[in-house]
DNA sequence: GTCTATACGCGGATAGAC
DNA sequence: GTCTATCCGCGTATAGAC
């Protein structure tokens, strides 16, 4: 549930809270209220920190994104052999999805209503790197597929069976270990990592 | 973009624009008043037809999923070679997913924001089917895998696929055939198809 | 089945005191 | 930097006529 960073400034306070209300909530369904209660001020004192709604909201995304992504490249880079480094990072995401409940939320949020402007800045302040990253794997990995939308499979796969999760522990066969981070990227790990081979000689010949 | 059925009786009318506003505002950024003017009625008139807003919440969820996945088990029953009929599958939900946007983002909001009964609704009305069909695909051809988490990660992963639209299209190396859904499926279908190989004959061994 | 009229609380936002 | 007080439009919802 970790958000953010550490200062107790009563900005960092606001954002923190906020945070979590429009993660849980959505934009509309907060109100300046909302947000006053939950970090202990009156709204009147919401707008000495921030000019309006739109730009708390703003903030709350830079606030929450901001920083996530950077214990990725020690996992990415460096000499272990491609297989070990791709789990890795598969299961450096995972966990994310995983435990960081507001971070994923808010990222399913943007996807659905960000405007351009939130949307050029998740990413490129939040993707990029580490899909940089995950591309030049890819290319290492299958160097004839299309290392572009392979990185996507790998995230869509993580993302999606993540934001799938209140219908999939409804579902039929469902444990409480497919919950579980751990288990899930290592499975996805050997399902991706076998599955790339078929994109490792040729491109998309198979059918 | 289309969504339900078809007779023209005001109520239709009603559910018709609302699907289109819930799934592009959300249930928050909706006003009954946005509603009764692109119903072309008066906000007291919906009341006639819906208790609540809630109601018209739960109706519109109804509409919108009804008899979406009615042409599925031709594709998955059938004569046809596993993996032909797998790959149909997964054509079929690319297909749905890239099409579709007002269902593929009402199926999104509602893992945001479903409370317990519309959850158990999505589950058992939409998905149970569907889902089944896939498990069954799943366990002849990787029969030692976990079902469940397979067939998760097939539609996670189309479903975060397109999910990711919005900033993918903004990432490093797309190109518009990467928003193809007979593109995408045959790519997922190969990476997949392959990828389950490894599930064939044991149980998370590879690591 | 749809209208006009209306109730009333909640929404974002500001003024000005402390 | 936070408060009290307040503005005003928009939110859901209802009454009752046609």
């Amino acid at each position: 549930m970790s958000v953010g960073s550490a200062q107790t400034t009563t900005r960092n306070i606001i954002l923190r809270e906020t945070a979590t209300l429009f993660a849980m909530d959505g934009y509309a369904g907060v109100s300046m209220r909302d947000i006053a209660n939950a970090a202990g001020i009156t709204p009147a004192a919401l707008y000495h920190h921030f000019r309006d709604k739109s730009e708390l909201y703003r903030a709350t995304m830079a606030y929450a994104f901001g920083s996530k992504m950077s214990d990725l490249p020690s996992i990415v880079l460096g000499e272990a052999p491609i297989e070990e480094r791709f789990t890795g990072f598969v299961l450096w995401f995972c966990r994310l999805m995983a435990t960081d409940v507001i971070y994923a939320r808010l990222m399913q949020r943007e996807m659905l209503d960000g405007d351009d402007d939130r949307l050029y800045f998740l990413t490129e302040e939040v993707f990029r790197e580490p899909f940089k990253q995950t591309m030049v794997m890819m290319e290492e990995i299958a160097p004839k597929g299309d290392a572009h939308q392979l990185s996507m499979f790998v995230f869509g796969l993580i993302f999606g069976y993540f934001a799938f999760s209140p219908t999939r522990r409804l579902q039929t066969g469902f444990r409480p270990e497919h919950d579980d981070p751990e288990k899930v990227a290592r499975d996805v790990s050997q399902l991706v990592l076998h599955g790339l081979k078929a994109f490792a000689g040729m491109e998309a010949a198979a059918q």
